[in-house]
RNA sequence: GCCGGCGUAGCUCAAUUGGCAGAGCAGCUGACUUGUAAUCAGCAGGUUGCGGGUUCGAGUCCCAUCGUCGGCUCCA
C-alpha cells in the first residue's frame, strides 16, 4: 500500500500500482466520472496512469486551471483523427494546445477551405461519439522510428530522431497514432465542446526554408457556457477591430496608391492624436523631459556607427543619393539623439537629461505582417532616451516606470504586468552594468508594485529591458511600454560626460517608448473604448441639436458658448426630424447631444442625451459644461 | 517574403450553369418644420483593383500583378 496526500491535507491508502483512476474512485464516484488527468508531485498524468510510490495526488477536473491544458491537447488528437480519415495519406506536424484552444498542422494532399472545416467538425463529433480511449504506450526509440516509418510520418520521425530518450511515449486513439508526452483525457468522449475556427498556412518547425503545412485552429472549453463566452469575445473583438471603427469614425486610411503600411490621418483621427500628442508633451514637460526634433533622414555614416547597418538594414528603406552620398530614411530616432548629446562637452551636473521626441520613423515590414495600424511601415514613436550617471540610473528607471503607470492610468488603462528581460548568453557592456542595470529594473518594478515576469536571457545583447503589456476593455494583453538600457550606442559613438574628478566616463542610456507608436496606441485605443473614445479624446464632444428652425438662434448661442469654453462643439441644424440627427449622433458615438426645443428655449436650458441613451433633463448650460471632463489636465 | 481566402458605386452587399452590372445607405435637388437610433420624392453615381488570356460573349474560367484578410516568420 502506498500513500496519497490530497490537496485538502487528506491522506489515503491505495494498492502500489493503482491507477490514478482507483484513486479518484476511492476519494469519490462523483469526482471519478468527472475526473479528466491525474497530477501527481505536480506533474500532470493519466487517469489510468498508474502510481508506485507515495505521493501528493490531485485529480484533474473540467474545473482545474490544467484542465484546458489537457482536453485541449486531446482535442487536437482528435481532430487528427478525423483528418486521416478523411486524408488517409495525410502527413501530421505538431498539435498542440494553446491559450484558448488548439491546433494541428497536417501536410494534405490538397488546400483544405472553409467547407472542410465543417466537414472535420462533423468527423470530430463522431470520434467524440464513440469515446475511443486515449491508449499510451510506451517503446523503444527504435521501434517508435520503425513504426512512423511503417506509417509513413517523416515529420515524426524528425521529432523522434531528436529525442534524447530512449524511451518513447505514444498515444493512439481509433486509428490515429501519435508521438506525445501526454497526458490525456480517458476517452474522445470527455469533451465536446469545441469550434474549428480557421485554416492558415504554417512552415513546419516555423521555418521558412521548410515545408508549408496547414494548420487547423480550434478552441474548446469545458463547459458550453465557457465556448459559448470565448465565440461572443471572438465576436466581440471583431465589432472592435480598429479597422472596421477607422472606417466607420472616418478616422484613418491607409491606399494602395500610396502604399502599404502608411497610415492617413482622417481629421476626426487627427483631432484624436492631437489632444494625445497635447497631453504627452505637457506630461513630458511636467516630468523634467525636453522635447526635441530631428531630421528624417541622415548619411550612411550614422547608421555604420551605429551598427544598423551591420544588423538592421533589411528592416530598412534603400539609401537616397544626395550630392554624391547615401543617405538613410531613419528606422531610429536614437543617433539623431546622440548627436546633441555629442554636440558639446557634456559635465555630470548635466545629467540626467530626459530627451523626448515624438519621432516619426520607417521601417521595412515584410508585406505579410502588416496589420492596420497595429504593423506598420510608417509610424510616430513617442520616444525618449535617459543619458545619465551610474549613481542616477536606479532613480530614473523608477520615474520612469512610475511616468509610464502614470500616462496609462490617464488614457484609462488600469490592468498593467512587467516583463523583465535579462542577459542573454551573446551580449555587450561589461557583466557590473548589467547587474547594476537589471536591479534597477526589478526595484523599480517592486516599488510600483507590478506583477513581473522574468525571461531570463531574453534581454536584447545591447541592454537588458522591461516591457509592459496592458489589458484591455476585453481583457487582452498588448505590448506597449518598453523601458530598454544600451550599453551599445553609447560605446560606439564614445559619448561621454565629464564627472567630478575630471576624467570622462561613460553613461548610462536608456531608451523608452510609453506608448510605444502613436499608430499602434491609437488602435488599441479604438478597441479598447470601441470606438467611443472619452470626451477629452472624442474629435467632436457635443452636437447641438435644435428641433426645428425656430430654435436657430438659440442653437447658436448654445454652441457659441460651448465653443469658447474650449469644447469641441458642432451644430447640425439640418432640416431632417430629430430622431435621424440624434442617430447619426449616435452612430458617430459623439458623447453629448446638446437637445435644444421649445422647452429649453424658453427656460433658458438645454436637455443633454448621453451615448448611452440616458438623458440629463433641461439643466443649466453652465453647469453641465462645468460638471464634464473636457480636457485632461496632466496631473 | 511564404501558404490560403477575398477584391463589384463613397460604404454594406446582390448578380442562375459564362448571357443587358443591381439594391440599400451615403451624395446632390426639392418638399416636409419636426421632441431623442432612419420623412418623402426625384437625380446622379461603374473600364467589376490593375494587366494579359480562353470564348461568339467574362464580374463569373485561366495566368500574372497589386491590395487586403487569416496565419507562418520577423520584431537588432
Amino acid at each position: 500500500m502506498i500513500d496519497l496526500k490530497l490537496p485538502d491535507g487528506k491522506v489515503i491508502n491505495i494498492e502500489k500500482g493503482a491507477t490514478v483512476l482507483d484513486a479518484a474512485q476511492k476519494i469519490g464516484p462523483g469526482l471519478a466520472k468527472a475526473a479528466l488527468a491525474g497530477k501527481i508531485n505536480g506533474h500532470l498524468i493519466d487517469l489510468r496512469a498508474p502510481v508506485n510510490e507515495s505521493a501528493s495526488l490531485e485529480i484533474v477536473t473540467g474545473k482545474s486551471p490544467e484542465a484546458p491544458e489537457v482536453f485541449r491537447h486531446s482535442m487536437a488528437h482528435i481532430m487528427a483523427e478525423a483528418i486521416l480519415q478523411l486524408f488517409p495519406e495525410a502527413q501530421f506536424g505538431i498539435g498542440p494546445a494553446i491559450e484558448n484552444g488548439f491546433y494541428y498542422d497536417f501536410l494534405l494532399p490538397r488546400a483544405l477551405t472553409t467547407e472542410d472545416l465543417e466537414t472535420v467538425e462533423e468527423k470530430m463529433k463522431e470520434v467524440i461519439a464513440k469515446r475511443l480511449p486515449f491508449v499510451r504506450r510506451e517503446v523503444s526509440k527504435e521501434e517508435a522510428l520503425k513504426m512512423f516509418k511503417e506509417l509513413n510520418q517523416p515529420f515524426k520521425l524528425e521529432l523522434i530522431e531528436e529525442l534524447e530518450d530512449q524511451t518513447i511515449t505514444v498515444y493512439s486513439q481509433g486509428k490515429f497514432v501519435d508521438l506525445c508526452r501526454g497526458p490525456h483525457v480517458p476517452d474522445s468522449g470527455a469533451v465536446k465542446n469545441f469550434k474549428l475556427l480557421s485554416i492558415a498556412g504554417a512552415y513546419w518547425r516555423g521555418d521558412e526554408k521548410r515545408p508549408m503545412l496547414q494548420r487547423i485552429y480550434g478552441t474548446a472549453f469545458a463547459s458550453k457556457e465557457e465556448l459559448k463566452e470565448h465565440l461572443d469575445r471572438l465576436e466581440e473583438a471583431k465589432k472592435r477591430d480598429h479597422r472596421k471603427l477607422g472606417k466607420e469614425l472616418d478616422l484613418f486610411s491607409t491606399q494602395e496608391e500610396v502604399g502599404p503600411g502608411l497610415v492617413f490621418w482622417h481629421p476626426n483621427g487627427a483631432r484624436i492624436r492631437h489632444t494625445i500628442e497635447t497631453f504627452w508633451k505637457e506630461m513630458h514637460y511636467k516630468n523634467g523631459y525636453e522635447l526635441m526634433y530631428t531630421p528624417h533622414i541622415g548619411q550612411s555614416w550614422l547608421w555604420e556607427t551605429s551598427g544598423h547597418l551591420d544588423f538592421y538594414k533589411e528592416s530598412m528603406y534603400s539609401p537616397m543619393e544626395i550630392d554624391g552620398s547615401d543617405y538613410f530614411i531613419k528606422p531610429m530616432n536614437c543617433p539623431f539623439h546622440i548627436m546633441i548629446y555629442k554636440s558639446k562637452v557634456r559635465s555630470y551636473r548635466d545629467l540626467p537629461l530626459r530627451w523626448a521626441e515624438l519621432g516619426t520613423v520607417y521601417r521595412y515590414e515584410k508585406s505579410g505582417v502588416l496589420h492596420g495600424l497595429l504593423r506598420v511601415r510608417g509610424f510616430t514613436q513617442d520616444d525618449a532616451h535617459i543619458i545619465c550617471t551610474p549613481e542616477q540610473i536606479e532613480d530614473e528607471i523608477r520615474e520612469v516606470l512610475r511616468f509610464s503607470l502614470s500616462l496609462w492610468k490617464a488614457f484609462g488603462f488600469s490592468s498593467i504586468k512587467a516583463y523583465l528581460a535579462t542577459r542573454p548568453a551573446k551580449a555587450v557592456g561589461d557583466e557590473n552594468r548589467w547587474n547594476q542595470a537589471i536591479e534597477a529594473l526589478n526595484r523599480a518594478v517592486v516599488a510600483e508594485g507590478l506583477d513581473c515576469e522574468v525571461d531570463d536571457g531574453g534581454g536584447a545583447f545591447y541592454g537588458p529591458k522591461i516591457d509592459l503589456k496592458i489589458k484591455d476593455a476585453i481583457g487582452r494583453e498588448w505590448q506597449m511600454t518598453t523601458i530598454q538600457f544600451d550599453f551599445n550606442l553609447p560605446e560606439r559613438f564614445d559619448m561621454t560626460y565629464v564627472g567630478s574628478d575630471g576624467n570622462r566616463h561613460r553613461p548610462y542610456m536608456v531608451h523608452r517608448a510609453l506608448l510605444g507608436s502613436i499608430e499602434r496606441f491609437f488602435g488599441v485605443l479604438i478597441e479598447h473604448y470601441g470606438g467611443a473614445m472619452p470626451v477629452w479624446l472624442a474629435p467632436v464632444q457635443a452636437r447641438v441639436l435644435p428641433i426645428s428652425d425656430r430654435q436657430a438662434d438659440y442653437a447658436r448661442l448654445v454652441q457659441k458658448q460651448m465653443r469658447e469654453a474650449g469644447i469641441r462643439v458642432e451644430l447640425d441644424d439640418r432640416s431632417d426630424k430629430i430622431g435621424y440627427r440624434v442617430r447619426q449622433a449616435q452612430l458617430e458615438k459623439v458623447p453629448f447631444m446638446i437637445i435644444l426645443g421649445e422647452q429649453e428655449c424658453e427656460s433658458s436650458t438645454v436637455t443633454v442625451r448621453l451615448r448611452n441613451g440616458d438623458n440629463l433633463n433641461q439643466v443649466k448650460l453652465e453647469d453641465f459644461i462645468r460638471e464634464q471632463e473636457w480636457k485632461k489636465t496632466s496631473a
